[in-house]
DNA sequence: AAGAGTTTCAACCGCAGTTCG
DNA sequence: ACGAACTGCGGTTGAAACTCT
């Protein structure tokens, strides 16, 4: 018999597998992600689990641009704790700290070219204002929770909302089910007996 | 219209801190 | 007390989307 060892995923996450990951995390809890990811059969790493989730999956997540409240608050955080993106993040309900990190960095890119510009034009810099043109109107369509761009028909074209839907229809389980109640099968969870590998993997194995 | 440049966002990596056996 | 495994954090990268020329 030859053992091949499956490679670990990486890269962007499929609409299955968010699937599959949520249904895990709602089983066994946000932790032990390494677990998670051996029994949910993901080929992914606990790390590669737990970014995802809390980036991306948990609920309660905020989709969409930052207002510009937010914003300011970020630059007020960030010039008390400076990258302590962690921190700042618990500040802002349902934003994320790389979302914040990301927005500082655009930010701060933004920033120093303005600086770069005014400096060789030699005009004042007192325009501190973090809201871009257009902004203030326009601002925050987070009530749209379709993923970063719907409109690229690409792996990424799904939305949360469907997903948290999916999960919601296949499951009436309770919150946290016992270990013994998971091992001995709560194979009838819907999506876990659909979508996970390792079930497979079991039968492949009887078969032998 | 097309190509270059820029922005945005998801994901990976390495490291440090924490937990557990 | 100690080492291994796990977790969380910050930095960085790369691809896709968008804007500008």
């Amino acid at each position: 018999m030859v053992m091949v060892k499956e490679e670990l995923r990486k890269g962007p996450w499929t609409e299955q597998e968010d699937l599959q990951l949520v249904c895990f995390v709602r089983l066994f809890g946000e932790r032990r992600w390494d677990f998670i990811a051996k029994v949910s059969g993901l080929n992914r790493t606990g790390k590669s689990c737990r970014l995802r989730w809390v980036n991306y999956l948990h609920p309660g997540l905020k989709r969409g641009r930052m207002t510009p409240q937010e914003k300011r608050l970020v630059v007020e955080l960030h010039s008390i704790w400076g990258n302590r993106w962690s921190l700042i993040a618990r500040k802002l309900p349902g934003r994320t700290d790389n979302e914040i990190k990301n927005y500082w960095r655009t930010h701060l890119r933004k920033m120093t070219k303005k600086q770069r510009r005014s400096n060789s034009s030699d005009s004042s810099l007192h325009d501190h204002s973090l809201v871009e043109p257009g902004e203030l109107n326009s601002s925050s369509d987070c009530s749209s929770s379709s993923l970063a761009s719907e409109k690229n028909g690409g792996v990424k074209s799904y939305s949360m909302d469907k997903i948290w839907n999916e999960i919601d229809s296949s499951e009436e389980i309770s919150s946290e089910p016992s270990v013994e109640e998971v091992s001995q099968g709560v194979a009838d969870f819907s999506c876990m007996l659909m979508l996970s590998p390792l079930w497979k993997m079991d039968d492949e194995l009887r078969m032998l």
